[in-house]
DNA sequence: CTATCAATTATCCAACCGCATAATAAGGCC
DNA sequence: GGCCTTATTATGCGGTTGGATAATTGATAG
């Protein structure tokens, strides 16, 4: 008698576990947290669900790495950027921030798997581990980005102005995520180069961005 | 025979629907959106499942109340706050700001709450018109006051010193929300003030914070 | 070519989900 | 104090969830 059994072959594990974790992501992305049911996933990573507890212990684990595969591809975004970067620390803080305020970071898809994995920060440890360790390494890299630039170490000014710098790319970052049609191309990089200068009293736009008509800082003139 | 039926008394309407609204608020804070089920919701505001639907047609209806809520929450307290401020433009924006950066907008509930309500935002299109209201809101009520104490009237310069004045107070409300443990108290406002100065190229902390011992702006000196 | 092993599928399960409906009692009215 | 409205509880239903387990089959080795 033939079988109606769903033929498959045979992956290497590295294979089937990225497909889950990609899937994962995907199904989170489009419908959040709540649409990243065992099933959905594996007929997204085109194999049944019994497979997923073959992969991870369950699908809480599953989660969390693809929490972590999500982190890890971002840093390693960043930290790429930084690797081909000039020697200039303003020019290195200016790659930074513009990496930072690009995609594939700024995404339709990057705010929501940010929302929807932060809950799940609160209460799984694990994830809340990967969290931090990744938010910190974000603003570490970049005040220590403020220190090449300014030259001085004064630990408390550099935290303050990472804390407000980080801020400023954190807010605009939400905004392009959210709303990507209300930026024109490459505004967003212009208003963060400008934001993070106004900031550090320094102009990082390098006359690279001089196509726009009015700069951040054009009130300077204006009276209090 | 006696009833073990639960007693209960009937209550008003505007009682129980806020009791359930607060009772999803309260659910959805503690472990995101899965965890508000409509029995938890029941059980927390001290009813029965059946009630919610007494209430409230569904529970997608009852979930948009209380986002509803939360949002109208939050406005209100911005207006209340510019209500009685000053009428000097500058004191005006810095009492806008240091409302955004202050309890009860940054806590440690809130970031949770307006995570897990972005993604039903995406889907619910009642939600995602509630979203768009009250984003936009808040952005336009700060570039009217940023054009209040500038005096002038450059739409395009207006709008972007907007964003970036938002993204300040966005990011600096996530930081605060987050980590609530590792900024000192009014550390987060006094960061918002200087920022915020330094876009606009204006002193906003008034003299009225002089405790920093260091100015975000210290480095103006150092050069580039 | 066959035996073996584990990757994968198929099936089942208890728990829970939102929702519908019927039963009941609380409280106002006369 | 009895009645009537309806707010509230109680119960049940179909569907889905994450997880456990058994059956099958693709690949590999000898």
């Amino acid at each position: 008698m033939p079988s109606d059994r769903k033929p498959y072959h045979r992956a290497d594990e590295d294979t089937r576990r990225h497909a889950l974790i990609n899937a994962t992501l995907a199904l989170v992305a489009e419908g959040g947290a709540q649409a990243a049911t065992v099933r959905a996933i594996a007929h997204k990573a085109g194999v049944t669900s019994g497979l997923i507890r073959h992969y991870f212990s369950s699908k809480d684990h599953l989660m969390a790495a693809a929490y972590a595969h999500l982190m890890h591809r971002m840093t390693a975004h960043s930290a790429a950027v930084l690797r081909t970067a000039p020697h200039d620390p303003k020019a290195r803080l200016a790659a930074f921030v513009t990496a930072a305020l690009s995609p594939p970071v700024v995404d339709g898809e990057a705010l929501v798997l940010w929302a929807a994995f932060l809950q799940e920060t609160h209460r799984d440890p694990a994830m809340r581990q990967t969290h931090a360790q990744t938010y910190l390494a974000f603003r570490d890299q970049l005040q220590s980005l403020i220190a090449d630039l300014l030259g001085h170490s004064d630990a408390q000014a550099l935290r303050r102005l990472a804390i407000a710098c980080n801020a400023v790319i954190d807010g605009l970052w939400m905004e392009g995520c959210a709303l990507p049609n209300a930026f024109a191309p490459e505004e967003l990089v212009d208003l963060g180069l400008r934001a993070v200068g106004a900031i550090l009293g320094t102009d990082l736009t390098g006359g690279l961005l001089q196509t726009s008509p009015l700069p951040l800082t054009t009130n300077m003139k204006v009276p209090a």
